[in-house]
Parts: structure tokens; C-alpha cells; sequence
DNA sequence: GTATTACTTCAAGTCGACTTTAAGTCAAGT
DNA sequence: ACTTGACTTAAAGTCGACTTGAAGTAATAC
């Protein structure tokens, strides 16, 4: 495959690809004179790659995880993340709950209602994150 | 309140205050020589501030939902951007679970597991979302 | 009354993840 | 053989949300 069929079949642009190996996530199988060529493993490395920047892992993080030093290093991490995720998505539910409230309140402003108040208190508790881009 | 109390209470930093005022996100209650000073209101707006933060809202957003045009436009985004939440929060629980199969799998690599392999296609769909830093 | 120190402004710098641009190479189609 | 168009590189640019730095002002502490 070239660059252009691996870039329509991951939805990455070419340039994504090239910036991707130069941070060394991926490699291409070879060259063609100076283009690259792929085989079709690169997609499922693309495909984990995307799913690792959905759940916020930055692409240094995802290089690490690439590299197959020891089974064990990776386990952990996936479980760490996966912990990570579900904090994230408890507290995503908690907000999802408060801002369905904040929309029915019959408060005059968000800002008067006593449940919102509340709920801002405990968002505001603990709001670390990592981006996750990805347009 | 002086704008190091301000940052303080609300866990920012002075710059970023004067940076959301420079964005019309907030405004000192008026100037003490040079000086800001704030209102204790302002607390409860950057709670706001950061949930909205939170949700993936850019400030931008924010700045929009913070002017009082007609109720009706803002419920409709916050049921919206609820809407959104949901889904993020179901993506990421089947990613969860994903990770944490993964983590347990006895397949030689996370590549060669056939379940792997599907919740990676599955998790490749869709992925479109907004950035939250907020370190 | 002066030194300190916290504030002020404005411009420029930073960070991650790309994208864009300019200038060049080259495989394939005619 | 030549043109075309898809590729190549390296460097610079972009975006959002801040942060930092330089140069200045002034409220408070002594």
C-alpha cells in the first residue's frame, strides 16, 4: 500500500503518517524509489494509536506502550488508564446529571439554583485532564 | 478581593485571570489605583468557568453562554453539550472495558487478540472530540 | 519618605499535534 | 521522451489557552 491508500483507510493525511514515523510510531515497509510502502499491519497500529489518543494518551505515551519491553509494563499501563477512565467517566456522568438539572431548573439564572451551586462545588473539586484533540 | 485572593480561591493564576477578563469571561469590580479588585460573584463564575472548561467547552463557548440572551439558548446548549457528554461516556466505558480485557488477555500481544482486534475497530469509528487541558 | 513587593501592561514565547509551504524527485501514463 | 501528479524533505506556520518577560506604577510596610 501507499501512503494514500493508508491514509483513506485510517482517516489520517499523509502528512499525519509522516510526522507519526518521524516520532517513531510507526514504520513504513519500505520504499519505492523515495515513497514509502505500507503492509496492513500499519493499520491496526493506527487504529491502536487512535484509540490511545482518544483515551488521552499523548503520542509519547503511545510510543512507549509500542515498544514491546517487557508485557507486564504495558498490562499495568492499560489497567492505570483504564482506572483512569472510569474516575473520568463518573465524574462525566455527574456533570451530564447536573447540567440536564441546570437546564430544567426553574431558577431564574443557573447561577441561583441551590442544586447547581452545589454541583459547581464538587466540578470544580478535582478537574485535572489531558487533551484529546482529534478533529 | 484582590486578584491574588481571587487566584487563589479559584486556583488560577493571576495571568490567567487577566487573560479570561481580556476575553470577556470576567471582570474585575473596579481598580484600586491600578490595582483590581474583585467581587466575591467572580468565584462562582469561574466555577462555571472550569466546568465548562471541563466539558470540553472552549472559552469561547464559554464567553457565549455566560452572556444572558435568552434563557432558552442556553438550555438548549447545556442539554446539548449533555447529550454530548453521554455519548463520550458510553465510548469510553466500552473502551474500559476494552483496556481491561486487553490487560488480562492471554493472547501473545494486544494485536494478535481477536477481541482487541474488534473493540479496536469499534473504538476507531467515530472519534471526534474537543480538547481539555486544564492541567 | 523610601524601599519593597505586588501589582500593571503589552508583546512575545510555549506546548502538543499537526498542517502548510516551498522546492525538489520520480513512477507511471501517453 | 516527456508530462503529470503523487510523492518527498525540511522548515515554518497554526491553534487554543495560557505563561513569561521586560519595563513600569503604586499601595503597603518600615
Amino acid at each position: 500500500m501507499d501512503i494514500a491508500q493508508v491514509a483513506k483507510q485510517s482517516g489520517l493525511k499523509p502528512s499525519t503518517l509522516r510526522y507519526y514515523e518521524e516520532k517513531g510510531l510507526i514504520r513504513s515497509a519500505g520504499r519505492n524509489g523515495l515513497r514509502r510502502y505500507y503492509d496492513k499491519q500499519v493499520l491496526e497500529k493506527l487504529a491502536l494509536i487512535n484509540l490511545g489518543r482518544y483515551v488521552g494518551l499523548s503520542l509519547d505515551e503511545i510510543a512507549e506502550m509500542l515498544l514491546p519491553k517487557g508485557v507486564e509494563v504495558n498490562r499495568s499501563l492499560l489497567l492505570e488508564k483504564a482506572d483512569e477512565l472510569d474516575k473520568q467517566i463518573k465524574s462525566m456522568t455527574a456533570i451530564r446529571d447536573g447540567l440536564r438539572h441546570a437546564a430544567e431548573c426553574s431558577a431564574p439564572h443557573h447561577l441561583a439554583c441551590p442544586t447547581f451551586q452545589r454541583f459547581l462545588n464538587l466540578a470544580g473539586k478535582r478537574l485535572k485532564a489531558k487533551p484529546n484533540k482529534l478533529k
